[in-house]
Order: structure tokens, then C-alpha cells, then sequence
DNA sequence: CCGACACCTCGATAATCCTAGAAATAAAGC
DNA sequence: GCTTTATTTCTAGGATTATCGAGGTGTCGG
């Protein structure tokens, strides 16, 4: 993953409204869920809803399909996956090791010191 | 991790300019890196700087201490920790297992349901 | 075809964010 | 004490963001 799609899907999660709808979306499961019960369970106005729809799918997070009238909304588990990758491999110190804990982020000596824009 | 806290560090990270200066505390360490280093590194205005340290002590993300005439500033490992288990715990399906490669966000079926707010 | 439903698009607005210039504060050295 | 160096505070600006009301598009049932 490259940094400016770290910083897009990091903003994209960034807001409360946001931040809820993704978690509501990964416990939906991979079939994802109608727009109209996302804006029932968070009380949001569709319009308002759409809104954060597209960033998050700008992000890569969310994917998008029609059934009937509804717009299915489906978490991308791919994409959370690369962005944690990022965060331990370039906000952590180093790789994550093998043994260690799952996100287990240490205090690290430079190890590849080369930032990669 | 509560949400406030993560959304605070999501909005914290979720910048071009402080993305970078969070990657190199990183990488220079537990001792961290003087305000001025900082600043010649990345190309930034002293001023800029430190209104992008404010947002990222805030977050909890860098701590600061006084060295002589220089700021040192130096990344806070535990809350990258915090924020990786959050978004894997809350963003991904379910809570990390152990035989997993680290971070393996798979789709999951609303394991447990309730939101914590 | 027509009405009802689900959702999106457009336009406007208040709030927040990022950056920068000027001036202030804190420490070190002479 | 005065000057230099390192960083912050103050103030202000343009850009971006989140939300809302009004209106439009696409789909289903009859």
C-alpha cells in the first residue's frame, strides 16, 4: 500500500459517522447491508449518508451494488488488511515478527531507514 | 482503545505532512528527534511543525521533553499498539487469532454484535 | 402508465483544517 | 545584560469538511 492510500483510507475512518458505518458494515459480513438499515441503526439522513458512502469508497473500504432499489453496502476486508499492514510495517518498529503477538509495535533502530514517499 | 481516542488518532495520522514526521520519530527511535531535525528533514515551517506536533500529542501519538534549547520529540509506540488492536478488534471480523499471520482481517458473521460505543 | 419507495445529486452553510508571517518566550554563550 | 538559536504563540487567510433541504433518478407493484 502506498502512502497517499494510507492517508485516504486513515481520513476516510477518521469521523465518528464514518468510523461506525465501517464497523457496522464488517459485522454485516461479506453480503454487506441495504443503505436504507445503515441509516436506520445510525440515525443519519440518506443524504448525509451518501456522503460518507463515497469517501469511504473512495478509500477502497466499501464496495457498492444494486439489488432492486437498494444499494448494498459491503465492508472490502482487503483493504483494512492493507492498511494495518502499513501502519505496523511503517509506523512500528519494523516488520512485525513472526513470534511476537499480533501488532506487537516496538521501539526499533532504524532498521530500513529509507522512507518510501 | 475507546472510539473517541481512535477517531482522534485515525484524524491525527491522516495527514500528508504528519504521517511523515510520525515515520520518522518512528524510525529514529525511543530518544526521538529534535523539533529543528524535523523540520529540515521533511521541508516544513517551524510554526507548521508545531501546530502538526499539538495534533499529534493529542492523539497521544509523540510525547515531548526539553533539551536544553531543543524539543525532543519521540513516538509513542503503546498508542500505534492501541490503534492497531482497535481496528483489528473492532474493523476486522472478529478478534485476531493466534495461528493468523499478524493482522488477518477476514470477513466475519457479526460475532459479537453490540457496537461498544 | 402511475404512484410509492429507495437512494442520489445539487446548492448552500457553518465549522474545521492547514499554512504562513510576525512577534513572543526560553535557553545558551559571551 | 545582550545576542543568537530553537521553538512556540498569535493572527489571519484560503481550502476542505460535514450536514441539511429541495429536487431528481431508477425500480417495483399494480
Amino acid at each position: 500500500m502506498e502512502k497517499i492510500d494510507a492517508v485516504v483510507a486513515l481520513a476516510a475512518l477518521a469521523q465518528d459517522n464514518r468510523l461506525d458505518v465501517y464497523r457496522l458494515l464488517v459485522q454485516a459480513g461479506p453480503e454487506g447491508m441495504p443503505a436504507g438499515s445503515i441509516a436506520d441503526a445510525l440515525k443519519l439522513a440518506p443524504n448525509t449518508l451518501t456522503f460518507h458512502f463515497d469517501r469511504l469508497r473512495q478509500a477502497g473500504l466499501v464496495s457498492v451494488r444494486r439489488e432492486g432499489r437498494s444499494m448494498i453496502y459491503a465492508a472490502r476486508y482487503e483493504a483494512m488488511n492493507g492498511l494495518i499492514a502499513y501502519l505496523t510495517e511503517n509506523c512500528c518498529g519494523g516488520a512485525p515478527e513472526q513470534g511476537a503477538p499480533a501488532s506487537a509495535c516496538k521501539p526499533a533502530r532504524a532498521k530500513h531507514a529509507k522512507i518510501p514517499a
